[in-house]
RNA sequence: GCGCCCUUCGUCUAUCGGUUAGGACGACAGCCUUUCACGUUGUAAAGACGGGUUCGACUCCCGUAGGGCGCACCA
């Protein structure tokens, strides 16, 4: 997705919600797409809605206006879409809703569970710096967490921060990673309203989630401290914390994060390379989740089948070969009409292809037809198969 | 640096104390095929390391090594 756009879905009766992992790209020209790993996040949170009749909420996590753009929404939207994914209802904005955010961190500090912190972004900058050149773990030092408001300089505006609890452990229950617990002297006390009184993202996603009435939360496990932050801002609200599983991230094929060099990030190149939809679910669903032995299902046996915690812990390395054969798998095995709408619907996103659906008249899709069942049999993606009809042109 | 998590064939994974450690992709070899592809048969290929616990550990515990994620007035 586009630097800082965080599609989440969520279900509702029995809901979740998923935070797909940011992207922190920044270029020139920023160009928004569903990322890979986000993909299949949204891919386990909608089976998990369809498998127990629940709904899967969308929101669009733009609080941070300078990173979100239409195009980049749009395409976030688009490659759900495509991928064969929907969600109930209409997306939420979640820079919407930032006025019931700011009402929240209003609620929080009358309840003494946040303050005004008055330090400069260069104090935090000379805080940090302090910390790591003394190898010291690097935390907000709690300034102003007890200390006299009429102290506050003058001129300068307060972020408000969450007051969390410096003793005892927070825990999280969470379906893939387990019982885990962390020392709530190791979490510090996060800014939760900005000094231009925009809301934090930790804020935004407990407020919305709540509101919304998500039950289920399915997001990366990039998100597990934030899931111990977040437990103390629900627990201080006094609000129920919806159950959580955090799957584990997708790695390049050289075990490092899944970044730019490896190729293919979002899933619109996956379909320019010409994966079918399917076969992409298909293998996807296979990253970080078995059902046995079993390799090859349809989407509704997914469906069926599908169980949050037969989610894995470990991260697993994409690997294409295993993709492209399944897609070969699935374009074999696609019916002749199928598939040719199907390489029609591809043609648009490939290099030379409108041009050539521009030649396609009634004669030539027949003849196109007439072709794809030698084709088929030697393409292990569209783009094969578009390569292989050059002949008919 | 601090915290959390991970570690079964090259890759994705099964196993939920007792198996000849299974499947899939990839690789290699045979068959089929005018060729390729498909299909099919077969072969090689794994429990990171070191300690425990146990009659018995891939499975449970501790440590080591390696890896990942997090530690923003980003999400």
């Amino acid at each position: 997705m586009l630097s800082g756009t965080f599609p989440t879905t969520s279900l509702q009766g029995k809901r979740c919600s998923c935070h797909c992992p940011s992207l922190h790209a920044l270029p020139p020209r920023p160009t928004g797409y569903l990322h890979i790993g986000g993909a299949r996040t949204a891919l386990f949170n909608w089976a998990f809605a369809k498998h127990t009749g629940g709904k899967m909420l969308l929101r669009i996590e733009d609080t941070d206006r300078e990173r979100s753009t239409d195009a980049a929404i749009d395409a976030i939207l688009a490659g759900m879409t495509w991928l064969g994914l929907s969600w109930d209802g209409d997306a939420v904005s979640q820079h919407a809703r930032a006025g019931r955010h700011r009402e929240v961190a209003q609620l929080l500090l009358a309840s003494g569970h946040a303050y005004h912190c008055y330090c400069s972004p260069q104090e935090l900058d000379a805080m940090r710096a302090k910390a790591e050149a003394e190898k010291r773990p690097i935390r907000y030092d709690g300034t102003w967490r007890d200390r006299d408001p009429a102290e506050a300089p003058a001129g300068i505006k307060p972020v408000i921060r969450f007051k969390s609890p410096q003793e005892g452990e927070t825990i999280i229950k969470d379906n893939a990673q387990g019982r885990v617990v962390f020392a709530n002297k190791e979490l510090d006390d996060l800014i939760i309203l900005r000094s231009d009184g925009n809301p934090t993202y930790n804020l935004s996603v407990v407020v919305d989630d709540h509101d919304m009435g998500v039950t289920h939360i399915v997001r990366g496990v990039d998100h597990l401290t934030n899931a111990a932050r977040q437990t103390q801002i629900y627990l201080a609200m006094g609000w129920t914390v919806p159950d959580m599983t955090h799957v584990p991230l997708i790695h390049g094929p050289d075990g490092a994060k899944l970044s730019k060099r490896h190729g293919a990030l979002g899933v619109e190149a996956y379909r320019a390379m010409g994966y079918l939809p399917a076969a992409l679910r298909n293998y996807l669903a296979r990253l970080g989740w078995s059902h046995g032995d079993d390799e090859i299902f349809s989407t509704q046996q997914m469906v069926d089948w599908f169980e949050l915690t037969g989610i894995g812990k470990s991260p697993a390395r994409f690997d294409f070969a295993k993709l492209e054969n399944l897609n070969g798998h699935y374009i074999r095995h696609m019916d002749d009409d199928a598939l040719l709408d199907a390489l029609l619907a591809f043609l648009p996103y490939t290099e030379g292809g409108p041009e050539l659906l521009g030649k396609i008249d009634v004669a030539k899709r027949a003849q196109l037809k007439m072709a794809m069942a030698g084709l088929k049999e030697r393409a292990k993606t569209l783009l094969e198969l578009k390569i292989g009809a050059n002949y008919l042109f």
